[in-house]
DNA sequence: CTCCTTTGCTGAACCGGTTAAGCAGACGGC
DNA sequence: GCCGTCTGCTTAACCGGTTCAGCAAAGGAG
């Protein structure tokens, strides 16, 4: 059988065919320069050989691509470990990448200079096309720098602070003028909206929004009060508003694990949910469905924004120009957490 | 200025330095064949220029190493997301593979066979240098097909089943015999163990353990239902158990998300956690902290487990010989879910 | 029949590293 | 003074692809 036991090459399967490396590439790669015959044949010996390109000869190549994306993501492990936006976002990316035979490096750092570092080392050692930003900040280094090592960049966020990067952004301000108005039409009057970190563009943004809508609805004792989307901080949080005197009515949490978080407390402190303390959740999961009472959410497609902020990445990859581009707004699903204030 | 706007070569280090291309090779790589003033001189050259090397020329040298490992995933996106453990995990492995300069390759897949195919191309490809096995099955496939194509592998879980591959193992059966003699010590007789798939090792090794400890501890009316993992599974099964005329005064779960599932069922039915229902989760994470009842878990140091485990690989990688090795088996952590069994 | 174009292929350079082989010069032993 | 060895470097091949220039043969136009 003279079995080969290292991995066929495109130099074995022109020896096959009796053909030249060349031949064997053009066909290979459905580019002209073989006829009909001869490219149906080669293609029939790389078969038989269970033949594959050699992804790192391939990158050498000038202009060759890598065929992997990058994904850095700068957050505390432990918190990280529990939301499930990552991952979601994740497997939307990796199911449109599967249909491209590109990969995805998933970094996992703990603070922003080790963030730039890696996209650095990245674009140094080639060892991405392309990256996907998360969790947009003001003055975002980042996007200086990918701009700087001319590193194909997507930022899931924006459009503000993108920079000249493409991006794919949700109309937050939107989803959360909806928010308010379904609290206000409950009846609610004091809502406090525990946020993200202020340096976070959508963190912002959602605050922002969040006071304008009240102003709108007329409540002039809404208010947000910053967190860092941990559990003790939602906790933390949590307690301090509950502890007032003009303790709120309703609390709009900016992400689940937050909010779950919120809803112990609540139930600690004998605050019962939804009829003393009605509780909203940015982001939705299966964390939400599951407590009790389950919590009404603001629920968007992660997996499909990773998908597309994925496609967006290739395009770009491949030098198209790319415009900010809108997902499909979050939608807020009410649940057993939320009901009409009682006097 | 002369702005050099393509990244440096060794060849432009090699003229910058007027030597030849195989001496600066030596110098970079710490290898003998120049002389302490050459290496000096050439180092300086490389890092004033920001040289690194290129990760897919150094592959293509025979021998060479591609600088990255892969961790392929298969279990549906939703159930993933909220789950604690493979983030966790990740970051474990990251923050060794930081240490080597190495990237991570995530994959994540929707069945068995995909996941086989990813190992397959990767393999064939050459894009990563070894893979992380996790959730070992009964008869796993996997096992096989990497023994077959050459790929080192290190398993997380075991020993059964891991074939030749060098795997890492944590002693599930004593765990397991903790928490049964715990809930026998608190008077529970009638408790309820909802596994995991029956395809998996180490699923089955708990249902076993749990059976043997029952038995040892006098407990004839202890039994293992299976579930999914899943959310749904979780309430599922919990309601199913709740309503029997025999109803169960002991719960443990096999992850943290069926638990949070179960308690919310409880509470749903009436039946109060710990007074009438005790409840232990198999993985901690913050998830078991914020529900209330905050819930008794098995904890185990997932990250350590994950670093362990690359650095496993990365030795296996270098042909280093490797047998199993054992983890720090998890241990219980008495939270407000259980408690003694009332009459 | 000649000239020009197209088709189909070959040969070789190239990407950016690693590494074996070769070689000049210094140095030491006897 | 001669030989052998070690040091420090160069040269060139090699990894597995891509791609450009070149070239022979075939086909079409005039």
């Amino acid at each position: 059988m003279g079995a080969l036991m290292r991995r066929p090459t495109i130099m074995d399967i022109a020896k096959a065919a009796g053909v030249s490396k060349g031949a064997v590439s053009y066909a290979l790669n459905d580019r002209p320069g073989v006829s009909k015959a001869t490219r149906a044949r080669i293609l029939a010996i790389a078969h038989d050989l269970g033949w594959a390109p050699s992804s790192t000869a391939r990158a050498l190549s000038p202009g060759g691509r890598v065929g992997a994306l990058g994904l850095v993501v700068d957050r505390p492990a432990h918190s990280l470990g529990v939301e499930p936006f990552f991952m979601q976002l994740v497997s939307g990316i990796e199911a449109e990448l599967a249909v491209t035979g590109m990969d995805l490096l998933l970094q996992v750092t703990e603070d922003a200079d080790a963030e730039l570092a890696v996209y650095r080392r990245w674009a140094a050692e080639r060892r991405v096309d392309g990256v996907i930003l998360v969790d947009l900040r003001v003055d975002d280094a980042r996007v200086a720098l990918v701009e700087d090592l001319a590193l194909p960049a997507v930022v899931l966020g924006g459009p503000d602070g993108a920079g000249t990067l493409p991006c794919l952004y949700s109309d937050d301000a939107a989803s959360m003028r909806e928010v308010v108005h379904y609290l206000a039409a409950l009846g609610h009057e004091r809502i406090a909206h525990v946020c993200g970190p202020g340096g976070l563009v959508h963190s912002r943004v959602r605050s922002e929004a969040f006071g304008h809508a009240a102003a709108e609805a007329g409540l002039h004792q809404a208010f947000s009060i910053e967190a860092d989307y941990t559990g003790e901080a939602g906790t933390r949080t949590t307690r301090k508003l509950l502890a007032r005197s003009d303790r709120p009515t309703a609390l709009v949490y900016d992400n689940d694990l937050m909010a779950v978080a919120g809803l112990g407390v609540a139930r600690e402190m004998g605050v019962d949910v939804p009829s003393r303390l009605s509780i909203v959740a940015w982001e939705d999961s299966v964390l939400c469905q599951l407590v009790r009472p389950s919590l009404t959410a603001v629920s968007r497609d992660v997996p499909f924004c990773g998908g597309e902020v994925a496609r967006m990445l290739a395009l770009a990859v491949a030098a198209e120009p790319l415009g900010p581009r809108e997902a499909p707004r979050g939608e807020l699903h009410p649940r057993a957490s939320t009901g009409p204030r009682r006097a």
